[in-house]
DNA sequence: TCTTGACATGTTATCTTATAACATAGATAG
DNA sequence: CTATCTATGTTATAAGATAACATGTCAAGA
C-alpha cells in the first residue's frame, strides 16, 4: 500500500501544507501519505541514507496511523509482521527517521509522528489537543526565527528545537471543550 | 539559608532578567535564589496554594543547584533529609511547583528547574547546551506570540507550551565546541 | 574469490522515568 | 470535637529507553 504516484498539492489535503486550516479535519490521507512516502524515499537516497525494510515499514506505520505513536505501539505492529520484537528494533528505526528528517519526536507525548513535509527544511511546532488527542504539525518558521533571536541575545546558538503546545483543536473548541 | 531579604535587580545577577546575556555565566546565585524563594512564597500565598515543607524544600533544592534536576535526583536529596523516599513524594512536589508557576519541566531532559521569574507571567524557552549541559531560561514572549499566531491560523487555542532548544552556549562556542 | 570492515538487525538484560492505588496524618471548617 | 478536605507516605507496577553483545548482510579491496 501507499505506492509512489504523481501528486498535486491540494487545498483539501491536510498533508499539503497549503491548507493548514484543515489539518485537524477528518480526511482520507492515503492521498498525502503516499506522496510523503515517495518523497521520503527520494530524500533518503539523496542523503545516502538507507531506507531499509524495517525503517520503511515504520515510516509507513506512522503514515497509516497519521497520529503520534509510542515506540512500543510501533514495536507491537512490527512484531506482528515478523520483524524483531524487542525495543531497540523500534527505537533504532525511529531514531533513524528522526535523524533524517522523516519523522518527529513529540516529547510531551513520548511519541513519534511522520513528518508531513520531508525535505522542506522546516522547524515544526506541534499542536496537541488535550481533549481529542489529535496532533498537528504547524508551519513554524516564524516561531523558530523568534526563538533564534531570543537565543542570539544570550549568545546561544540553536541547533535543534522542540516546540510543542497543548490546547484545544478547532473541533473541540466548537464542542465547548 | 536562602532567607528572604530585600533585593535590587542587578546587571551582575543572572537571576535578574535584566541581564539575559550573563545567564550562562558562572556566578554566585545565592543573591537571586534568595529573592526568588521569597517571591515564590508570596506568590503561593496570594494564590491560596500551600508551600508546605516538602514543596518548599524541593524549590530550595532546585534553586541551590541552579540547574535542571531529575525527579530521582530531587528524591535522593529529600530522602537524605528525612522526607519520604518514594518517587511520588518528589513527583507530587514537583508537579505542584510546575502547576503554580514556581518551576518548569524540561521534557528534553526529563528534568525540572526552578523558575527564575515566578509570577511574571512569562512563556519561557529553555536553551540547553549540548556540550556543558547548562540550561538557561530565555525570555520568550515574542516566541510565544509567534506560536500563538501560527496556532490561530489553524483554529487552535494554546493553553500551555514547551519551547526547548539544543545547541551551544556562549562559552562552549568560544572554546570551539 | 576471498577477506575484511562497515553497517544493520536481533536478542538479553537492565535501567530510568512515571503513576496507580491505598493507608496515614494534618489542617480547616462546622 | 468531628467531619471533611488536603497533603504525605508506602507498596507495587507500568511505561519508556538504552547498554552490551551476537548474528547477519553487503560491498570494497586484496
Ligand atoms: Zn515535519
Ligand atoms: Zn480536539
Ligand atoms: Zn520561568
Ligand atoms: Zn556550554
Amino acid at each position: 500500500m501507499a505506492q509512489s504516484r504523481p501528486h498535486v498539492h491540494s487545498d483539501d489535503c491536510p498533508g499539503c501544507h497549503a491548507a493548514p486550516e484543515v489539518a485537524f479535519a477528518r480526511h482520507d490521507h492515503s492521498h498525502c501519505s503516499g506522496d510523503v512516502l515517495a518523497r521520503a524515499e527520494a530524500l533518503a537516497n539523496a542523503q545516502g541514507a538507507r531506507l531499509t525494510p524495517v525503517r520503511r515499514r515504520v515510516l509507513e506505520i506512522l503514515l497509516e496511523e497519521h497520529r503520534a505513536l509510542g515506540a512500543y505501539d510501533v514495536l507491537q505492529r512490527l512484531a506482528a509482521e515478523g520483524f524483531g520484537n524487542q525495543p531497540p528494533v523500534a527505537y533504532r528505526a525511529l531514531d533513524f527517521l528522526v535523524e533524517n528528517g522523516l519523522a518527529h519526536r513529540i516529547r510531551r507525548l513520548n511519541a513519534f509522528a511522520a513528518c508531513m513535509h520531508p525535505g522542506e527544511a522546516h522547524a515544526p511546532a506541534f499542536l496537541i489537543c488535550r481533549h481529542c488527542n489529535h496532533v498537528a504539525e504547524a508551519p513554524a518558521a516564524a516561531v523558530r526565527a523568534a526563538l533564534d533571536g531570543a537565543a542570539a541575545e544570550m549568545g546561544f546558538l540553536i541547533e535543534r528545537s522542540n516546540i510543542e503546545a497543548l490546547g484545544l483543536c478547532p473541533a473541540c473548541r466548537g464542542a465547548g471543550e
